[in-house]
DNA sequence: CTGATGCATCAATACTTCTTGATGGGAGAA
DNA sequence: TTCTCCCATCAAGAAGTATTGATGCATCAG
């Protein structure tokens, strides 16, 4: 039986999303706050729908929120879901043991 | 043209070994420490084969070393890998400004 | 040696994600 | 109203990933 670990689906939602060069670039754009979808096209080397298909991923699992304004739409990093990424993989870094000094297998 | 992010290869190689299930629940099972194969196939469930092939994953990724004794093989988180991908996750973190008051677009 | 065990790898299939081009809707300009 | 601009969404095909069962190889036990 497979023990599920909280929150897990969000987790690899988000992991996801941080999977992708483009993604990453996009992401890195918004170091700087807001922009606008027009501001963001040059981080791509693609047509503007891709942009916005990898904007919906990053937007699905929560690493960024949007705003509408008129015709711009405005996207902005969440500071809380990168901060519980940071502390997942903190909490994963920081259970690292040293190693056992005679490991013993199956018994 | 594209800007590229440092280690984006590497980087997008390890977001995308954290974004699955099985992945997960055995990085979950290797933060007690190193542990053999065969203690890792009740974290999945499924076939042997299939643990393999996410533990070939996780290590393309570097996330986990592997070690031969015998007839059994061990695996171990890597905790610097984990630490460069903290540090990244923090990085976009902790360059969330406000937001800007009044955004102005494609000027 | 012979047989069993622990694990990796391969091939085939199923599934998911990515990419492109086309379409459409809302907002503003004329 | 009509035209243009910004953006999201859709459909279809390409590309990548996951899963299964079979095979192989090394190690150890008898």
């Amino acid at each position: 039986m497979i023990r599920t670990l909280p929150d897990t689906d969000l987790l690899t939602r988000r992991f996801k999303a941080l999977s992708d060069p483009h993604r990453l670039r996009i992401l890195d754009r918004l170091r700087g706050g807001e922009r606008c979808v027009c501001e963001l096209t040059d981080a791509l080397d693609a047509g503007q729908s891709l942009l916005s298909f990898h904007l919906k991923v990053l937007k699905d699992a929560g690493l960024v929120t949007d705003r509408r304004d008129g015709r711009w739409a405005y996207y902005t990093l969440d500071a809380a879901a990168l901060g519980e990424l940071e502390t997942f993989v903190g909490s994963l870094r920081r259970h690292v043991p040293e190693t056992r000094w005679a490991p013993v297998c199956c018994e």
